[in-house]
DNA sequence: CTATTTCATACTGATTTAGTAGGAATTATA
DNA sequence: TATAATTCCTACTAAATCAGTATGAAATAG
């Protein structure tokens, strides 16, 4: 039940773009990657996935790199981790094109909790913004920290 | 994201002993396999689990197999699964044992949404018991199916 | 022109998954 | 007591997936 490190990297990639182009300026893989202590090579990958999605868009050469392609606030979780992760239910048999694979689809008792869980991840990651991922909590009695 | 076929088969396999004992009988791994469609073999490593947790008991010999080894109320889909699964978070930084992975264990911004996964997933899981999957649940208008 | 950046494609080692295999131990029944 | 049916225990393995490398072309600012 693990997400895998394109989700996991591919999520820190996309907030640390809006964090980190503020001023409109485009934030490179290489900053990125130095940042957040990933491989170069391996989040050029990650990152094309959003860039073919729309989420980010590009732009090459020199002071190059990444800017979302949306407001953060109408880019939720379940957006990106579509995008990055190659699928996203909890099992194979959520899938309608393999739902043969199971010995009885249609009366499967298992089945419910399948769907229970697919819904409630989906719930909270069509419930989650970019916006609200990198928007800062205000929380009293933290100052001391 | 994806639930192992250990998960998926021993919960399958589980709700399989929940349904044919009722009158006290012991329920074979080869009724359970033949049923269930599942590789005999397979299907004993992952049933050792379930034992091994108590959460079916065994008996040996002719006329052996398996029976719960508590009350269907009593036994949760995330006792169950987390028994079969070899971890249940969405990511490895959930897990406190390896925390320093994560660059920024305090600051990551995307430790938010695993938090929110974890927790809906579990609070499904939690509230979920054995025999809420092995009930009937009459609904009108089913009938003509 | 040159340095910097994305973009596209192919390759690879390590790990994990989904099983298989062989046989020992236990038990009901005849 | 012999036998068949069952669980139990440990080791092995082929295939798939994952996580990451490697190479270099194309675009662009200065
Ligand atoms: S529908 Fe897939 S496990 Fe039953
Ligand atoms: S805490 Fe693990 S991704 Fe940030």
């Amino acid at each position: 039940m693990k997400l895998s490190t394109k989700g996991e990297y591919g999520l820190r990639a996309i907030i640390d773009i809006a964090e980190n182009s503020k001023n409109g300026e485009y934030v490179s893989i290489s900053d990125i990657s130095t940042r957040q202590k990933i491989s170069d090579r391996y989040l050029e990958k990650i990152i094309a996935k959003l860039k073919k999605s729309g989420l980010v868009k590009s732009s090459r050469g020199v002071n190059g790199g990444y800017i979302l392609g949306k407001d953060p606030k109408c880019i939720n979780m379940f957006d990106i981790l579509s995008v990055l992760e190659d699928n996203i239910d909890v099992t194979e048999c959520m899938d309608i094109h393999v739902f043969e694979k199971c010995n009885n689809h249609y009366t499967c008792k298992a089945r419910k909790l399948w769907v229970k869980i697919n819904e409630a991840v989906e719930n909270v990651l069509k419930n989650t913004t970019l916006l609200d991922m990198i928007k800062q909590e205000i929380k009293k009695g933290e100052e001391i920290e």
